[in-house]
DNA sequence: AGTCATAAAATGAACGTTCATTCTTTTTTT
DNA sequence: AAAAAAAGAATGAACGTTCATTTTATGACT
């Protein structure tokens, strides 16, 4: 039992050590060594918890995926009205992205770049169902833009990847007025 | 004469492999062994070009950036209308993504991995003024919302960019009437 | 409770490979 | 013939992964 609970931690820190390490330098400037340094463990030990380093990397993506959309989706049901589920969905999204910087960080850059294997993606992508039922939802009721998914993604939701990026690298701060703003920018972009 | 043109033409062939490699392998995950292979040329012969790998990913960066803005700016002049001057700008935007795939998602993936020197990055920002002065000019006639440029930027113009990755992924197929669409929301959610 | 045998977990060193870069030689141009 | 450009082979460092060994935890038996 012990035992088990310091396993857990020792998988815990790489997690974090790799998010950490991999928004610094990539993916292929962080070594197995450095990630093994972090976490105060042994190289070897990573393989005792992961395959190999492209497995930890997709596992660190989905895991880090999945308590996003865990997040966003916290305070939404099917029986909120749409205009107001996709207010909560905003921002809670906004609320993550403020709030696990280094997490929100990782998600952008394995969702621009080779980084991560095609089935992790696939199964990243899933979870974002109940945002896209909420869209089918406000294209019946007439209440939002007939605009593929993809469209409606783009301009609601990714803007806020952007700007969690920009703050990040000092180029501009992110205050409680901006996120009002952006709501309102990302809801006129979709709203008929 | 001759021989610099021949050396012109080995130059542009290793800044469209690295480009090529870059997009499918990242940076990287991209040897100079390959990046030569695919420019028929020695590796040896890179390091007559550019002084080193990091040399030669940054250059490229500011050479397509420098390409991208050009393109986006062409048909613009200062004396155009702010809502019909940012549908021009907007529209080449679109068209240089659709265009020229393999350099767009280049610059995508720049812009979110820390593969480019921060220098560098600044150097690419700046040939983005005629935009930052056209929305100031927006703001100031009351046609446009009274918001930060990041804002405005991420909700009209970085779309783009996601929706060009989605494309590329196969996840989805960008044709005129999506643009239209685009277009819209673009302005919808930047206009007062 | 304390001892010890066994198994699990963790380690540091070592291996084989890959890569960026350099060096020496050859080819091409002037 | 001299200089510039290009080439391929060589070099040394860094990396992912494995291996042999040590440390730590577990539980049976006194």
């Amino acid at each position: 039992m012990a035992q088990l609970q310091k396993s857990i931690e020792k998988r815990n820190a790489l997690v974090k050590a790799t998010i950490h390490l991999v928004n610094n330098n990539g993916f292929h400037a962080t070594p197995m060594s450095k990630i093994a340094k972090m976490a105060s463990v042994s190289p070897a030990t990573i393989y005792l918890y992961f395959d190999n380093k492209q497995d930890l990397v997709n596992k660190v993506y989905i895991e880090v995926k999945a308590a996003f959309t865990a997040y966003a989706f916290k305070n939404y049901n099917t029986d909120i009205p749409v205009a107001e589920g996709f207010e909560i969905i905003w921002k809670r999204i906004a609320d993550f992205k403020l709030k696990e910087v280094q997490e929100a960080m990782f998600l952008a850059q394995c969702d621009n770049t080779p980084m991560i294997d095609e089935t992790s993606r696939q199964e990243g992508l899933k979870h974002l169902q109940p945002l896209l039922d909420l869209w089918e939802r406000g294209k019946q009721e007439g209440i939002i833009k007939p605009l593929s998914p993809y469209l409606l993604y783009a301009y609601s939701i990714n803007p806020l990847s952007f700007l969690m990026v920009m703050q990040q690298r000092g180029v501009f701060q992110l205050n409680q007025d901006h996120l009002e703003d952006a709501y309102r920018a990302a809801w006129d972009s979709i709203k008929k």
